[in-house]
DNA sequence: AACTATTTATAAGA
DNA sequence: TTCTTATAAATAGTT
């Protein structure tokens, strides 16, 4: 249906391909969801572009996974066996994976090492001295980073001990510019830092009897 | 598309619902071959009537069930059984199990140490140390037993070789009496045990000249 | 992504 | 059901 009848054979063109995909795909999903609202049937659709991307649809109402499961009781034909089988057989490949690490594991944590040869035994070895030389370097790096931070909080420390001396010295200085015209006789207070110095808040409490 | 227009809901007369199921059950699966054919991809459609009979469709050179394992991979839904959750649920486990582990066992050669903090790797160093120390125990077990078993050796060979050299002496020293027999002016022979002096059993064969 | 000439699907009727 | 046929819908080629 278009400009021209086409053959159903396996559209050469890649472009061409893939916009008559778009469009069919989109006409097969419309399609099923009518049949579905029509005829009150159930409708799975599930269609993996050349490309492996996936569309699908489901008669609203139910799931994939029950219209598969009626599927099995409905054909007789089983869907998951393989399934299943493919799943235990990953299972089994990782146990062994598993299993061959877990021994790496223990020979290298010095367990169960019975059964090895001397030569294994070296081997062994001589793969934890590896890690050690390189761990040990990296414990080097962390350690070097850190005395240079501390250096520098040092450094920084003694900057601002002696800025906070200064201003001490110089408040010191105005404090006693200050008090000079009040007391005139009376200086030895500009030695103190000012925080230091008491405002009495309560001068009636004061020694008077 | 046909004599008249239709709105899509269900369609209430059966008998009509039923054709109209059975023309576009058709349609469908010839668009769905179509798709497949035209467009290099893999179709999988499955239709239950509202009488609950089944048809399905499949795209040739793939299953059902192939594309249904697919649709779960790419989609991420599961369709299946609870059998299949569990299974699922050991991979994911076990391949958890398995991530740890390896990255474990990286930490202990000294690689993808970057992340850790100096604890951690002080955590390690003490692993590795604890399995060097494991190991070199094991490998001086195994060097005593080889020392020993050298020892043993050396030993055997010792007493071996002193008793061959006794049996050189004793046949030599029997050689010499059979020779003392046609000789008897010579004694020195009773110097030698017993066992090893000759019992000429042919008396008359003794030197009568 | 739109347009449109054609083909295809199908609703209704037989 | 199946066939027919008028008409709706889908879509191939084009812009």
């Amino acid at each position: 249906m278009g400009r021209g009848k086409i053959e159903i054979k396996r559209i050469e063109n890649s472009t061409n391909r893939q916009v008559t995909f778009s469009k069919r795909r989109n006409g097969i999903i419309k399609k099923a969801r009518e049949i579905s609202v029509l005829c009150d049937a159930e409708v799975g659709v599930v269609i993996f572009s050349s490309a492996g991307k996936l569309y699908d649809f489901c008669s609203p109402k139910t799931s994939l996974s029950k219209i598969l499961e009626k599927y099995q009781t409905n054909s007789g034909k089983i869907l998951w066996d393989e399934k299943h089988k493919s799943l235990s057989a990953e299972i089994d490949r990782i146990k062994k994976e598993n299993d061959t690490m877990q021994i790496e594991l223990r020979h290298l944590k010095g367990e169960d090492l019975n059964s090895l040869q001397p030569k294994e035994l070296i081997m062994i070895e001589e793969a934890l001295d590896n890690g050690l030389t390189n761990l040990n370097e990296k414990l080097m790096e962390h350690w070097e980073l850190h005395v240079r931070n501390n250096k520098m909080l040092e450094d920084e420390n003694r900057l601002l001990t002696f800025k906070a001396h200064q201003q001490d010295i110089a408040l010191a200085g105005s404090m006693r510019d200050l008090e000079l015209g009040y007391h005139p006789d009376r200086d030895f207070a500009a030695q103190m830092p000012i925080t230091f110095r008491v405002q009495p808040s309560h001068p009636n409490l004061q020694d008077n009897n």
